[in-house]
Formats: C-alpha cells, sequence, structure tokens
RNA sequence: CGGACUGUAGUAUAAUGGUAGUAUAUAUGCUUUGGGAGCAUAUGGCCUGGGUUCGAUUCCCAGCAGUCCGACCA
C-alpha cells in the first residue's frame, strides 16, 4: 500500500489530556479516532491490527470445537426481565420508541448469555444434543460511570464470548480446561505474558473463577502473583500479603498491576433455570444444562499490546498483529532511488502480499519518514537510498532493534520468513 | 456517582472587558532530502444558554463536554 494514498495521517501533536500510553501512540498514528469517552472508531491502520488479533483468536476458539455466531446488539428488555438482570446500570437501554410499540425497550447488549440461552432452547433437547460451544466477536456496550485509559476501559468496546452447554459439572470442568489452554494459546501468539489469576466468583458461583492478567502498570487490577511459580490471585480475594508466603511453592508473593484480557466463568446453571433450559438423560429423565462463559476483549489486547510494546518513538508491534510485516521508505529523490524503490516495493507485494506492505513514496523529508516508521511500528523496515544502492543491498531494520544493516532483498526474505 | 482541573483553527497553545496571536497540519510555488528541513503566499478559530456591562472570547451563573483522582466494575 502506498503511503501517500492512505486515509489517515500521522500528527506531531499529542491528543491533550490523553495520559495513557496506548491512547496517545495510536492516536498520534493515526490507528484510532475517539469520537467521545471510551468511544472509539478503529481506522483502517487500526482495523488491521484487530482483524489480526480476531483471527488469532477465531483459530483457537475453532480448534476447540468452538462454532462462530453473531447475536443481537439489541435486546428486548423480556430477554433481561427473565434473569432478572434489566436492573444493572450497565446497560445502555433504549429511550422512547417509535409509537406503536412504546412498551417495548431495549438494551444495548453488554453481555450475552441470555440471548444465548433462548437461543440454545431451540436446539438442546436431548443428552445426545451435549455439549456445544458457541462464540461470537461481537461489540459490546456498558455505561462505565467512568471510561479511562484508552482503549483499555471503553463504553463500546469489541468482546469475544464463548459459552459452552454441558450435561454436568464435570463435563464443564474438562471444557473449562480446554479454553484455559486456547486461551494461553493466544496470549502466546500475540507476545503476551499473562497470569492465569485466581478471583471471586461474582454472582455465579462460588468458585473461583479466572482472570487473564497482563502485568502492567497501566491495569486497573491488583494482582498478587508468586516470584517463582504460577500461582496468582486477584487482590480481592486473596489472604497473602505482599512478601508472605506463595501457599503452592513457599515463593515470595509480589503484587503488581494487571490488565484483565480474559477471563473464564462456571455459571453453572444459573442461566439454565431462568429460562428453562433442559435436557433429557438416557433414563428419560429431565436435567438441567451446564453452562460456562468465556471472554476475551480484543480491543482491550489491542491497548494493552501499546502499553506492553513500546519505546518513546512509538509503537513496537508484535510480527503477529502489525498492520504491516514491512515498512518500505526511499530517501533521497532521485530518480534513480525513487526506480529502485519501486523495484523493491513489488518485489515484496510479490512476496508478502499488498496488505503487508507499506510504502512511503511520499515527497517528505528522511526525518519525517523514519519516525513515521517508527511511529507506526512495523516489525521490519527497508530503506531504499543511493547509499544502499551503491552497495547493491537494502538496509533492513527490526523496529524492536537499534541497529540496522545492509542486505540483498533475497536475504532479507529470509530473515523475515 | 463524588472531587479537582480544563473548554480558543484539523491538532497543540498564547493573550485580551473594545479588530484574537503563534506553532503544526492543509493548499500553491521555489529550494531541500539519512532523524519531524527552508522561504513566500493562502485557507482556517473563541463549547452552549442566561446574567452583569455602552460593549463579554475574557467577569458571574447554569448546562454540556473532556482529562485526571476516588467510588463502581461477571
Amino acid at each position: 500500500m502506498l503511503q501517500s494514498k492512505l486515509f489517515s495521517r500521522t500528527t506531531k501533536n499529542l491528543p491533550e489530556g490523553e495520559e495513557s500510553k496506548n491512547a496517545q501512540l495510536l492516536t498520534k498514528g493515526g490507528f484510532v479516532n475517539k469520537s467521545s469517552a471510551g468511544v472509539y472508531s478503529m481506522l483502517p491502520l487500526g482495523l488491521k491490527v484487530l482483524n489480526k488479533i480476531n483471527q488469532i483468536i477465531r483459530e483457537e476458539m475453532n480448534a476447540i470445537g468452538g462454532e462462530e455466531l453473531l447475536m443481537p446488539s439489541l435486546v428486548q428488555k423480556k430477554y433481561w426481565e427473565q434473569s432478572v438482570r434489566w436492573g444493572v446500570d450497565v446497560i445502555y437501554k433504549t429511550g422512547e420508541t417509535i409509537k406503536s410499540e412504546k412498551d417495548l425497550q431495549y438494551g444495548l447488549g453488554w453481555t450475552h448469555e441470555e440471548v444465548i440461552s433462548a437461543i440454545a432452547k431451540h436446539f438442546i433437547n436431548s443428552y445426545k444434543d451435549l455439549p456445544k460451544a458457541v462464540y461470537q466477536i461481537q461489540t459490546k456496550f456498558r455505561a462505565e460511570p467512568r471510561a479511562q485509559a484508552g482503549l483499555l476501559r471503553g463504553r463500546e468496546f469489541l468482546m469475544k464470548d464463548l459459552y459452552s452447554f454441558h450435561l454436568d459439572e464435570k463435563d464443564l470442568n474438562d471444557f473449562y480446561r480446554k479454553v484455559i489452554d486456547a486461551y494461553k494459546k493466544i496470549m502466546d501468539r500475540l507476545c503476551l505474558k499473562a497470569l492465569v489469576t485466581e478471583a471471586s466468583g461474582g454472582a455465579f458461583t462460588k468458585e473461583f473463577t479466572h482472570e487473564f492478567q497482563v502485568l502492567n502498570s497501566a491495569g486497573e487490577d491488583t494482582v498478587m502473583h508468586c516470584e517463582k511459580c504460577d500461582w496468582a490471585q486477584n487482590k480481592e480475594i486473596t489472604q497473602v500479603a505482599e512478601g508472605g508466603k506463595c501457599p503452592k511453592c513457599g515463593g515470595v508473593v509480589k503484587s503488581d498491576r494487571g490488565i484483565e484480557v480474559a477471563n473464564v466463568f462456571r455459571l453453572g446453571t444459573k442461566f439454565s433455570k431462568d429460562f428453562n433450559l433442559n435436557y433429557l438423560d438416557q433414563n428419560g429423565e429431565k436435567k438441567m444444562v451446564v453452562m460456562g462463559s468465556y471472554g476475551i476483549g480484543p480491543t482491550r489486547l489491542m491497548g494493552t499490546l501499546v502499553e506492553e510494546y513500546n519505546d518513546e518513538k512509538g509503537i513496537i508491534w508484535p510480527d503477529s498483529v502489525a498492520s504491516f510485516k514491512v515498512h518500505l521508505i526511499v530517501l533521497g529523490d532521485s530518480a534513480k532511488a525513487q526506480k529502485e524503490a519501486d523495484k523493491t516495493y513489488e518485489n515484496l507485494v510479490r512476496h508478502f502480499g499488498e496488505l503487508e506492505v507499506l510504502y512511503d513514496e511520499r515527497n517528505a523529508s528522511a526525518g519525517e519518514k523514519l519516525n513515521d516508521a517508527d511511529l507506526l511500528g512495523a516489525p521490519w523496515r527497508i530503506v531504499v537510498s543511493e547509499k544502499t544502492m551503491a552497495e547493491k543491498r537494502v538496509e533492513v531494520k527490526r523496529r524492536s532493534e537499534k541497529t540496522a544493516k545492509l542486505v540483498s532483498i533475497k536475504e532479507f526474505f529470509k530473515l523475515a520468513a
């Protein structure tokens, strides 16, 4: 893609008052645009990142037998009333609707246990229908009293929500483990280290739930975790103080801020009861379906990646999610260098595809181009100039490293493989 | 929802009870090209409502909006 043709452009000035790194850098680079507090548009560059994150999530969800579907965002009041959740204060509710249905009210979906339970009634009647797992990647709405920290806490955000249906607790627990493993794979592919953290079960269950916490000072949660082993608990429930002994291995317990990027819940029969979601077992006896729900926030993950991977110049995207794999820059205005860079661009496009190569062919100064490349954070930067041509090489630099080197384009393809 | 601070051009900012200035971005031309280049010209702005005043972008009140802190947060 040609940089001169991009819809967005980078800015020199930082947005006023925004203090979080992810809001600053994503706005400066033209990845996102804030419409109002906690409400963001994904601009073309940002959407490319988000789509890659979503694709990774999809692949791992499909791998454990999840089927993708899409539920409505507009959810009629009766659904929420059935689970006694119409009263929660995070629901955005519709005001006056059209006259002929003035008694009909809707809430914008902030989670979908109700809707999926109602749907599941149509398809789950027998033990032969279980287990099942479906998920969606969808915009969620929550009337947060205070949106903050850019993409980390929004009023509108993307969520992958997976729901599973089981014969009994044992079957649920087996699947629950599977989801945790799938989430671990997702974090690995996103280059994020997340602690599987025990947390309160809230209204659903007395058992622990598990949160995936990425330790980062931008986080809102406090995580107590062992220095040695993988033991971690949300501070809300933990009995151990900082500096105390890890209950699992005896190591030293530390306290750090964490960003909750995912969570897994055992719902049990809460919604099966509310929605009469039953099945007949082998003996013809009526039993309640046992459910689980599992969430990941792709937009929050995107913000977390920026918080984790940046330097004073800009973002350093992991290879798996970068908007572009390669950022090609031509320096100097000699027609020769231009021509050579054009050729290199075609070569790169043939190798990686057009969507993976950003070519800065603008008539701009060297400093501006180099700074933009650092800000946008593609994993590889290639410079073509009179200098590199004299050596019959291109200059290749990894965004995460300090030094560049001169190599042939063939050697670069090997490096980037 | 409580507290603090803030609303001036696309963005970032300055000054002012009486014609609103700068940087950056944008457009045009010339020059320039390895870390946000230079010159010239041009485009573009005082959140809304009420009050005080001869006169309000400025002072007062209210609203709306934003950021931060706290409370909240399946």
